[in-house]
RNA sequence: GGGGCGGUAGCUCAGCUGGUUAGAGCAGCGGACUCAUAAUCCGCCGGUCACGGGUUCGAACCCCGUCCGCCCUACCA
């Protein structure tokens, strides 16, 4: 059960010169819905997400666009960034940007702790430099270019030439904790989530660790090195500390010890940098590693998976135009196991919006609605005898409310969904058996009637109160037709069978009507 | 080269440390019903569990090999 304990939970800062593609919602999505529910139960939660501003990249993208990089960076955070969370209707608690001072004079403070402590030193380091990576690439992840590139060595992911580049460049020495981690995921076996992601992660660091460039000379759109303003740091030093800065590093140990440590969603393409680079650098910092890292699998399109590189992505938008953001929160957590990859399509989403949405939950609430109207004038009846088939429904409301809240616990969030529509189908199935519609052509069987549709409304506000992170628009429409108090959300979701019941319904809208031709 | 993950009904996927006739959802077919968003409920159809060996009383699950897909990592150059 929960306890009120803190629940800290992150994406990754989306870094800006990417456009929003429903991988990106993916992850915003998922976290969303993690952090919903454990603030339904009552989890002291904050949800972390944000922006990932500097670096080459943006540097040369805003030049090129004769701008400067914090006004292109202002400009995409306002343009599509924080509108993809409206999109997908996230409930974030805090938006940070690695361009804001809470962020960047405390990652030099880290820094200079780390320098301090003697886990910095300064070297030479000549490689191939990807601008499309912000990263220096090695022999084999070059391949021959082709077309106006041909003769030349290439980027394998970007297929642009790299750089030869040699430079003074301060070093964090990772290496010297090689041990330490492994330890650590040999002692928390859950750190790195799921089990495919953690071996990858552990065979990697078993072959021994090198050191880390932290810092560029060769541009200067990044934080300043505290000792070298010559240098600024090397991007994903900078953006993996937004996860501490955010909640008070360096400034607000209250809140700081309140908040961390964090779990952190992430793509599996980005797990090494959380599971590894990452806890060393806590480690050196002598802070508490991350709960854990949680790293999902890529959405296929096509079979394919999509590159925000390549811009073979998909605009949330586009689901949500038709859908809304409800049925996109549902498909892409229902239909793929946590943890796994995906394959999308518009004939799946399509053909799963209908068959659960609208025939499953949505016709359902539909129908014991419209009853209680028709058959008790609107005013929610109470139960007389029960049955066992009323009893095994009570039963199953409490079954899968603990089975959900379970599978939340391990970040399954698809086995939290298929938990709870079990009781979708329960209902559908106990309302055919029932037959409630013939019960009320006999005034005798008045209190027969009224005890099937107390029974079927009140689970239905079951389902509201744990479908309402899931699909939180419409389970508050559904919780003001069932006429109960307050708001869904605000109902403890861990012991969900235990709401409130109303008065009188109210009359329903579809929640999710079909939706006839899609393009 | 080393390593990881995967290859299960038309489609998307479950199948824990091996144990009776391999499961679900969707699609398809048939029936029941009418409260409801032409929705719901029931039944049926449907698989040589990539392939070849092996271990075992018994393997989708363990071992060896092969093929295919994806990923991580190395090296020769």
């Amino acid at each position: 059960m929960a306890d009120g304990s803190s629940f800290y939970v992150t994406t990754p800062i989306f870094y800006v010169n990417d456009v929003p593609h429903i991988g990106h919602a993916y992850t915003e999505v998922a976290t969303d819905v993690l952090a919903r529910w454990h603030r339904q139960a009552g989890d002291d939660t904050w949800m972390l997400t944000g922006t990932d501003e500097h670096g080459q990249k943006i540097l040369r993208t805003a030049t090129a666009n004769g701008v400067t990089p914090q006004e292109w960076a202002d400009r995409l955070v306002s343009s599509a960034w924080l509108p993809l969370l409206q999109t997908v209707n996230i409930a974030n608690d805090d938006f940070i940007r690695t361009t804001e001072p809470r962020h960047e004079e405390n990652v030099q403070r880290f820094l200079q702790k780390l320098y301090d402590d003697g886990h910095i030193y300064t070297g030479e380091y000549e490689g191939h430099y990807c601008v499309g990576c912000e990263e220096y690439k090695q022999d084999a992840d070059l391949v021959p270019g082709t077309g106006e590139y041909a003769g030349q060595e290439v980027c394998a992911i970007h297929s642009k030439p790299v750089e030869l580049l040699q430079e003074k460049n301060y070093f964090f020495r990772m290496s010297a904790f090689t041990q330490r981690l492994l330890t650590l995921y040999e002692e928390r076996p859950d750190f790195v989530q799921p089990e495919s992601a953690r071996n990858e992660v552990v065979s990697f660091v078993r072959q021994g660790l090198d050191d880390l460039s932290i810092s560029r000379s060769t541009f200067d759109w990044g934080v300043k090195v505290p000792w070298d303003d010559s240098h600024v740091v090397y991007v994903w030093f900078d953006a993996l500390l937004n996860y501490i800065t955010a909640v008070g590093y360096g400034v607000d140990e209250e809140e700081f010890a309140r908040r961390w440590p964090a779990h952190h969603i992430v793509g599996k393409d980005i797990l090494r940098f959380h599971a590894v680079i990452w806890p060393a650098m806590l480690m050196a910092a002598g802070l508490d590693v991350p709960r854990g890292v949680f790293g999902h699998g890529w959405l296929l399109v096509g079979g394919e998976k999509m590159s925000k590189s390549k811009l073979t992505g998909i605009m949330p938008e586009h689901i949500t135009d038709t859908f809304g953001s409800d049925a996109f929160r549902y498909y892409f957590l229902s239909a793929i196991s946590f943890g796994s990859d995906g394959s999308f399509s518009w004939e799946d989403l399509s053909a799963r919006y209908h068959a659960e949405l609208a025939n499953g939950f949505g016709n359902l609430a539909s129908r014991i609605i419209t009853m209680i109207e028709r058959y008790c004038d609107g005013s929610v009846p109470s139960v007389a005898v029960l049955t066992d088939a009323d009893a095994a429904i009570s039963a199953l409301e409490k079954t899968v409310t603990d089975a959900s809240w379970q599978a939340i616990n391990r970040c399954a969030i698809h086995e939290a969904i298929a938990a709870v529509w079990e009781l979708v189908n329960a209902l559908n199935g106990y309302l055919t058996t029932e037959q409630p519609w013939m019960l009320a052509k006999n005034p005798e069987n008045r209190a027969r009637l009224e005890t099937v549709l107390a029974v079927a409304y009140h689970g239905l506000g079951t389902l509201a109160v744990l479908l309402s992170p899931i699909l939180p628009t419409a389970a508050a429409k559904l919780w003001s037709a069932l006429g109960a108090a307050g708001l869904v959300q605000e109902q403890r979701i861990d012991r969900a069978y235990q709401w409130s019941v109303g008065t009188r319904v109210a009359q329903l809208a579809g929640l999710f009507p079909r939706i006839e031709a899609v393009e």
